[in-house]
DNA sequence: GAGGCATATCGTTAATCGACGATAAGAAAT
DNA sequence: ATTTCTTATCGTCGATTAACGATATGCCTC
Protein backbone atom coordinates (compact mmCIF):
# COMPACT_ATOMS: atom_id res chain seq x y z
CA UNK A 1 0.00 0.00 0.00
CA UNK A 2 1.16 3.55 -0.26
CA UNK A 3 3.07 3.38 -3.62
CA UNK A 4 2.04 6.62 -5.23
CA UNK A 5 4.00 10.07 -5.22
CA UNK A 6 4.22 10.51 -1.26
CA UNK A 7 2.46 13.66 -2.33
CA UNK A 8 5.14 15.25 0.39
CA UNK A 9 3.78 19.18 0.68
CA UNK A 10 6.11 21.63 1.20
CA UNK A 11 3.02 23.71 0.64
CA UNK A 12 4.94 27.35 1.18
CA UNK A 13 5.91 28.32 4.27
CA UNK A 14 9.23 27.23 4.55
CA UNK A 15 8.40 25.10 7.51
CA UNK A 16 9.64 21.82 5.64
CA UNK A 17 6.01 19.64 6.29
CA UNK A 18 7.85 17.12 4.62
CA UNK A 19 5.23 14.71 5.86
CA UNK A 20 3.51 16.09 9.11
CA UNK A 21 4.37 12.61 10.68
CA UNK A 22 8.02 11.91 11.83
CA UNK A 23 8.02 8.90 9.08
CA UNK A 24 7.36 6.97 11.92
CA UNK A 25 8.08 3.11 11.87
CA UNK A 26 5.95 2.73 14.65
CA UNK A 27 2.71 2.93 13.32
CA UNK A 28 3.43 0.55 10.94
CA UNK A 29 4.57 -1.89 13.30
CA UNK A 30 1.46 -0.56 15.62
CA UNK A 31 -0.41 -1.61 12.57
CA UNK A 32 1.25 -5.25 12.18
CA UNK A 33 1.05 -6.15 15.97
CA UNK A 34 -3.05 -5.07 16.11
CA UNK A 35 -3.82 -6.59 12.89
CA UNK A 36 -2.22 -9.95 13.91
CA UNK A 37 -5.26 -9.58 16.85
CA UNK A 38 -7.89 -7.89 14.58
CA UNK A 39 -9.94 -11.27 14.38
CA UNK A 40 -12.12 -13.25 16.97
CA UNK A 41 -10.50 -16.22 16.42
CA UNK A 42 -6.95 -14.70 17.08
CA UNK A 43 -7.64 -12.97 20.13
CA UNK A 44 -9.64 -16.57 21.42
CA UNK A 45 -5.89 -18.46 20.53
CA UNK A 46 -3.85 -15.24 22.31
CA UNK A 47 -6.15 -15.54 25.41
CA UNK A 48 -6.02 -19.33 25.27
CA UNK A 49 -2.38 -19.55 25.48
CA UNK A 50 -2.47 -17.00 28.25
CA UNK A 51 -4.69 -18.85 30.12
CA UNK A 52 -2.60 -22.21 29.64
CA UNK A 53 0.75 -21.42 31.44
CA UNK A 54 2.77 -21.67 28.87
CA UNK A 55 2.32 -23.62 25.28
CA UNK A 56 -0.83 -25.78 23.62
CA UNK A 57 -0.62 -27.21 20.53
CA UNK A 58 -3.46 -28.66 18.90
CA UNK A 59 -5.59 -28.84 21.69
CA UNK A 60 -6.22 -25.29 20.27
CA UNK A 61 -8.18 -26.52 17.20
CA UNK A 62 -10.24 -28.33 19.98
CA UNK A 63 -11.61 -25.72 21.55
CA UNK A 64 -12.01 -23.32 18.19
CA UNK A 65 -15.17 -23.83 15.79
CA UNK A 66 -13.03 -24.15 13.09
CA UNK A 67 -10.98 -26.41 11.15
CA UNK A 68 -7.45 -27.43 11.89
CA UNK A 69 -6.42 -26.10 8.71
CA UNK A 70 -7.97 -22.89 9.42
CA UNK A 71 -6.18 -23.05 12.54
CA UNK A 72 -2.98 -23.28 11.63
CA UNK A 73 -3.26 -20.40 9.24
CA UNK A 74 -4.09 -18.21 12.24
CA UNK A 75 -1.39 -19.52 13.92
CA UNK A 76 0.75 -18.82 11.02
CA UNK A 77 -0.07 -14.99 10.89
CA UNK A 78 0.49 -14.90 14.69
CA UNK A 79 4.03 -16.07 14.09
CA UNK A 80 4.50 -13.95 11.39
CA UNK A 81 3.55 -11.30 13.62
CA UNK A 82 6.07 -12.22 15.88
CA UNK A 83 3.41 -12.35 18.88
CA UNK A 84 3.47 -16.27 19.08
CA UNK A 85 6.58 -18.07 18.80
CA UNK A 86 5.94 -22.31 17.99
CA UNK A 87 8.50 -24.52 19.22
CA UNK A 88 9.26 -28.29 17.90
CA UNK A 89 8.58 -30.77 21.14
CA UNK A 90 8.99 -34.27 19.52
CA UNK A 91 6.06 -35.26 17.20
CA UNK A 92 4.18 -31.89 18.15
CA UNK A 93 4.54 -28.07 18.21
CA UNK A 94 4.51 -26.10 21.31
CA UNK A 95 3.09 -22.85 20.97
CA UNK A 96 3.50 -20.31 23.32
CA UNK A 97 3.16 -16.40 23.70
CA UNK A 98 6.08 -14.18 23.02
CA UNK A 99 5.87 -12.25 25.90
CA UNK A 100 8.32 -9.58 24.76
CA UNK A 101 6.10 -8.92 21.90
CA UNK A 102 3.32 -8.56 23.88
CA UNK A 103 4.68 -5.97 26.46
CA UNK A 104 5.36 -4.14 23.19
CA UNK A 105 2.04 -4.29 21.45
CA UNK A 106 0.87 -3.49 25.13
CA UNK A 107 3.60 -0.02 25.21
CA UNK A 108 2.56 0.65 21.89
CA UNK A 109 -1.21 0.88 22.28
CA UNK A 110 -0.68 2.43 25.78
CA UNK A 111 1.15 5.36 24.35
CA UNK A 112 -1.43 6.12 22.23
CA UNK B 1 -17.25 -15.41 9.97
CA UNK B 2 -17.95 -19.14 12.19
CA UNK B 3 -20.82 -20.49 10.11
CA UNK B 4 -20.66 -24.03 11.01
CA UNK B 5 -21.77 -26.34 13.95
CA UNK B 6 -19.80 -24.75 16.50
CA UNK B 7 -18.08 -28.09 17.57
CA UNK B 8 -19.47 -28.00 21.18
CA UNK B 9 -17.02 -30.85 22.33
CA UNK B 10 -18.44 -32.40 25.04
CA UNK B 11 -15.25 -34.74 25.19
CA UNK B 12 -15.74 -37.43 27.63
CA UNK B 13 -14.90 -36.40 31.19
CA UNK B 14 -18.25 -34.79 32.50
CA UNK B 15 -16.16 -31.35 32.82
CA UNK B 16 -19.09 -29.49 30.43
CA UNK B 17 -15.90 -28.19 28.06
CA UNK B 18 -18.65 -26.23 26.08
CA UNK B 19 -16.37 -24.27 24.26
CA UNK B 20 -13.33 -23.37 26.44
CA UNK B 21 -13.76 -20.10 27.06
CA UNK B 22 -16.27 -18.05 28.01
CA UNK B 23 -17.86 -17.06 25.35
CA UNK B 24 -16.05 -14.14 25.56
CA UNK B 25 -18.12 -10.73 24.05
CA UNK B 26 -15.02 -9.23 24.85
CA UNK B 27 -12.63 -11.26 22.52
CA UNK B 28 -14.98 -9.94 19.38
CA UNK B 29 -15.44 -6.62 20.83
CA UNK B 30 -11.06 -6.62 21.20
CA UNK B 31 -11.05 -7.54 17.17
CA UNK B 32 -13.42 -4.80 16.44
CA UNK B 33 -10.94 -2.31 18.05
CA UNK B 34 -7.67 -3.66 17.03
CA UNK B 35 -8.94 -3.94 13.48
CA UNK B 36 -9.70 -0.32 13.19
CA UNK B 37 -6.02 0.50 13.76
CA UNK B 38 -4.62 -2.23 11.98
CA UNK B 39 -4.04 -0.27 8.93
CA UNK B 40 -0.85 2.10 8.96
CA UNK B 41 -2.92 4.96 7.61
CA UNK B 42 -5.46 4.44 10.28
CA UNK B 43 -3.02 5.03 13.09
CA UNK B 44 -1.44 7.69 11.41
CA UNK B 45 -4.83 9.60 11.83
CA UNK B 46 -5.74 8.65 15.07
CA UNK B 47 -2.13 10.26 16.23
CA UNK B 48 -2.82 13.09 14.13
CA UNK B 49 -6.11 13.79 16.15
CA UNK B 50 -4.56 12.91 19.33
CA UNK B 51 -1.43 15.26 18.17
CA UNK B 52 -3.45 18.09 17.57
CA UNK B 53 -5.42 18.77 20.92
CA UNK B 54 -9.36 17.95 19.57
CA UNK B 55 -10.72 18.06 15.85
CA UNK B 56 -9.34 18.39 12.20
CA UNK B 57 -10.85 17.87 9.06
CA UNK B 58 -9.75 18.20 5.60
CA UNK B 59 -6.29 18.54 7.54
CA UNK B 60 -5.77 15.46 7.56
CA UNK B 61 -5.73 14.61 3.70
CA UNK B 62 -3.23 16.91 3.65
CA UNK B 63 -0.96 14.99 5.94
CA UNK B 64 -1.57 11.71 4.37
CA UNK B 65 -0.13 10.42 0.94
CA UNK B 66 -3.62 9.40 0.22
CA UNK B 67 -7.19 10.72 -1.76
CA UNK B 68 -9.58 12.70 -0.23
CA UNK B 69 -11.57 9.44 -0.63
CA UNK B 70 -9.77 6.64 0.84
CA UNK B 71 -9.10 8.59 3.96
CA UNK B 72 -12.71 9.29 4.19
CA UNK B 73 -13.12 5.47 3.67
CA UNK B 74 -10.76 4.95 6.84
CA UNK B 75 -12.46 8.00 8.73
CA UNK B 76 -15.87 5.98 8.33
CA UNK B 77 -14.23 2.88 9.67
CA UNK B 78 -12.49 4.70 12.64
CA UNK B 79 -16.15 6.52 12.78
CA UNK B 80 -17.90 2.77 13.14
CA UNK B 81 -15.70 1.14 15.49
CA UNK B 82 -16.15 4.16 17.78
CA UNK B 83 -12.47 5.36 18.24
CA UNK B 84 -13.40 8.36 16.13
CA UNK B 85 -16.37 10.79 16.10
CA UNK B 86 -16.90 13.40 14.07
CA UNK B 87 -19.04 16.33 14.59
CA UNK B 88 -20.68 18.62 12.10
CA UNK B 89 -18.82 22.51 12.38
CA UNK B 90 -20.42 24.56 9.88
CA UNK B 91 -19.38 23.76 6.06
CA UNK B 92 -16.72 21.63 7.18
CA UNK B 93 -16.61 18.31 9.65
CA UNK B 94 -14.59 18.17 12.78
CA UNK B 95 -13.21 14.62 14.21
CA UNK B 96 -12.10 14.12 17.31
CA UNK B 97 -10.78 10.61 18.98
CA UNK B 98 -13.73 9.17 21.18
CA UNK B 99 -11.29 9.27 24.23
CA UNK B 100 -13.66 6.94 26.06
CA UNK B 101 -13.60 4.38 23.41
CA UNK B 102 -9.64 4.38 23.35
CA UNK B 103 -9.59 4.20 27.11
CA UNK B 104 -11.48 1.09 26.34
CA UNK B 105 -9.27 -0.28 23.66
CA UNK B 106 -5.76 0.26 26.07
CA UNK B 107 -7.68 -1.11 28.81
CA UNK B 108 -8.38 -4.45 26.65
CA UNK B 109 -4.98 -4.94 25.39
CA UNK B 110 -3.54 -4.10 29.04
CA UNK B 111 -5.66 -6.85 29.71
CA UNK B 112 -4.27 -9.72 27.85
C1' DG C 1 -31.25 30.75 -5.77
C1' DA C 2 -26.53 30.04 -7.75
C1' DG C 3 -21.79 29.13 -7.00
C1' DG C 4 -18.00 27.25 -4.10
C1' DC C 5 -15.71 24.33 -0.79
C1' DA C 6 -15.59 20.30 2.08
C1' DT C 7 -17.08 15.45 2.67
C1' DA C 8 -19.34 11.49 1.52
C1' DT C 9 -20.76 8.03 -1.54
C1' DC C 10 -20.65 5.24 -5.82
C1' DG C 11 -18.60 2.12 -8.97
C1' DT C 12 -14.57 -0.17 -10.36
C1' DT C 13 -10.41 -2.91 -9.92
C1' DA C 14 -6.71 -5.75 -8.07
C1' DA C 15 -5.28 -7.86 -4.06
C1' DT C 16 -6.01 -10.11 0.24
C1' DC C 17 -8.64 -12.71 3.84
C1' DG C 18 -11.05 -16.45 5.84
C1' DA C 19 -12.70 -20.67 5.42
C1' DC C 20 -12.66 -25.39 3.83
C1' DG C 21 -11.07 -30.18 2.29
C1' DA C 22 -7.34 -32.73 0.60
C1' DT C 23 -2.81 -33.65 0.62
C1' DA C 24 2.14 -33.37 2.05
C1' DA C 25 5.76 -33.51 5.56
C1' DG C 26 7.99 -34.72 10.08
C1' DA C 27 8.86 -37.40 14.11
C1' DA C 28 7.86 -41.35 17.32
C1' DA C 29 6.73 -46.00 17.80
C1' DT C 30 5.79 -50.35 16.28
C1' DA D 1 10.47 -49.48 6.84
C1' DT D 2 5.75 -48.71 7.70
C1' DT D 3 2.29 -46.89 10.23
C1' DT D 4 0.33 -43.26 12.93
C1' DC D 5 -0.31 -38.97 14.71
C1' DT D 6 0.36 -33.97 14.38
C1' DT D 7 0.97 -29.90 11.87
C1' DA D 8 1.72 -27.34 7.57
C1' DT D 9 0.77 -26.33 2.94
C1' DC D 10 -1.89 -26.29 -1.41
C1' DG D 11 -5.72 -25.06 -4.20
C1' DT D 12 -10.18 -23.25 -4.35
C1' DC D 13 -14.00 -20.11 -3.57
C1' DG D 14 -16.70 -16.28 -1.99
C1' DA D 15 -16.38 -12.06 0.58
C1' DT D 16 -13.93 -8.11 1.90
C1' DT D 17 -10.26 -4.44 1.62
C1' DA D 18 -7.84 -0.72 -0.15
C1' DA D 19 -7.24 2.30 -3.49
C1' DC D 20 -8.76 5.42 -7.10
C1' DG D 21 -11.58 8.87 -9.94
C1' DA D 22 -15.95 10.67 -10.61
C1' DT D 23 -20.00 12.21 -8.89
C1' DA D 24 -23.41 13.50 -5.39
C1' DT D 25 -24.62 15.97 -1.12
C1' DG D 26 -24.52 19.83 2.31
C1' DC D 27 -23.68 24.14 4.06
C1' DC D 28 -22.13 28.74 3.85
C1' DT D 29 -21.68 33.17 1.05
C1' DC D 30 -22.89 36.06 -2.30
Amino acid sequence: MDKRPSKSKTKCCGEEVTLSLPHDASAEHLAKLTWAIAHPARVRIVQLLLSRTSCVCGEIVDHMPLAQSTVSQHLKILKESGLVQGEIDGPRICYCINKKMLKQLKRLVADL
